[in-house]
DNA sequence: GAATGCTTTTGACGTAGAACAAAAAGGGAT
DNA sequence: ATCCCTTTTTGTTCTACGTCAAAAGCATTC
């Protein structure tokens, strides 16, 4: 399922979260936003399979996704959710085109916005200031997100590692199975059951 | 300790690391040299203190630092060691310029190279080319280094964490004690010593 | 509303690694 | 060599969480 929107419409929402990370010339910002792509996915929908390149950088307006590892025994592993406005990708994979080692998947219905690997590499090539705005959106969207999260797997346990995505996202236990949620804490479902009943 | 040498002998390492991330045009580049700093640190030196905003980015030559949290128990607890030929900063607190959480501390005598966070930001302004040459620099060194640590911490148990540290640095043991090497871990030493003696 | 299939809970038991304690093994200095 | 101080090892006990198994809850569909 893909649906396109007039470009009227579409550019007022990317228009402010792009704005929002770094102001650009306006200039600047009609050809960035030309390059960008209005699509809705259905629920369990991938967005990327590993082993394949990641070639879009999304942001997305509404939804819910997943990235998950598939370990050696088969066994799938959830290292991520995105709820909401969030910006997508597979860092590693989309930075060095290479196949990804992730996947990303709907776990809702969801609409985004995308720009792919190229066009933004030619973006950047192109404006200076475009530059600077990627640089801000590296250094907010993949970088603090991610040390957080080496601190939490770090220091916390798994009932402190439960309550902080809960203040993160409050309403997350109405969107993601309680499975999901116990394989992104690295827990068995049986243990946040418990951790869920207050028995631990 | 600080001691500047000539910009000649200076040039050469660090010029060599530079061109290494992204070329720059031959301008660009004395530009760029002419604001970083040699320096030499004892053992022991901390680059920085948890509480303050880490101001530089260092492109250590040789040397060994260790990353730490102290925790609320007092207890310090390794996140990540750098030996040799590596870039150190806080990333959250240097792009961010607020208080850092952790602190950075050499295990050894050090030499590096350091920018300042102000002149980083000054060259990134004023040249398009060393603000592409950033965007290389944050893709390969922050993002692709973290995001294989999560996966390690997530998915792989205290033996298999100290065997990938081992391949990584095959010499670590010579330089980082045991107990900095478990705290990184995020196991007891005792536990690291039984690891070690094949007892687990 | 019975049947079918997911998701979540509860129970019993096993185990990796923590905590605590104490012994052993290395270095430097004198 | 001897003393002192730090680092590493060994032994014992304890606990959080895993594993396996089964039951209960909740939707869909016929």
């Amino acid at each position: 399922m893909l649906v396109r929107i007039s470009t009227n419409e579409m550019k007022e929402n990317l228009e402010d979260i792009i704005q929002s990370i770094y102001l650009l010339p306006q200039q600047v910002l009609e050809d960035v936003l030309g390059h960008f792509q209005y699509l809705e996915y259905p629920k369990n929908y991938f967005l990327l399979k590993s082993g394949k390149p990641c070639k879009h950088l999304w942001f997305m307006i509404t939804g819910a996704v997943r990235y998950f590892y598939t370990n050696d025994q088969g066994k799938e592993m959830n290292t991520w959710f995105s709820l909401d406005e969030q910006i997508l990708t597979d860092t590693t994979s989309f930075v060095k085109q290479e196949p990804a080692q992730e996947s990303i998947q709907l776990l809702e219905e969801s609409e985004m916005y995308s720009i792919e690997y190229a066009a933004l590499q030619a973006l950047l090539q192109k404006h200076h200031p475009f530059a600077l705005w990627y640089i801000k959106l590296v250094e907010s969207h993949y970088v603090s997100q991610i040390e957080d999260r080496i601190a939490d797997l770090q220091f916390l346990d798994a009932k402190e590692r439960y309550q902080k995505i809960l203040s993160k996202y409050p309403n997350i236990t109405n969107r993601v199975s309680l499975g999901n949620i116990a394989s992104y804490l690295n827990i068995t479902q049986e243990t946040l059951s418990r951790i869920r009943a207050g028995k631990l």
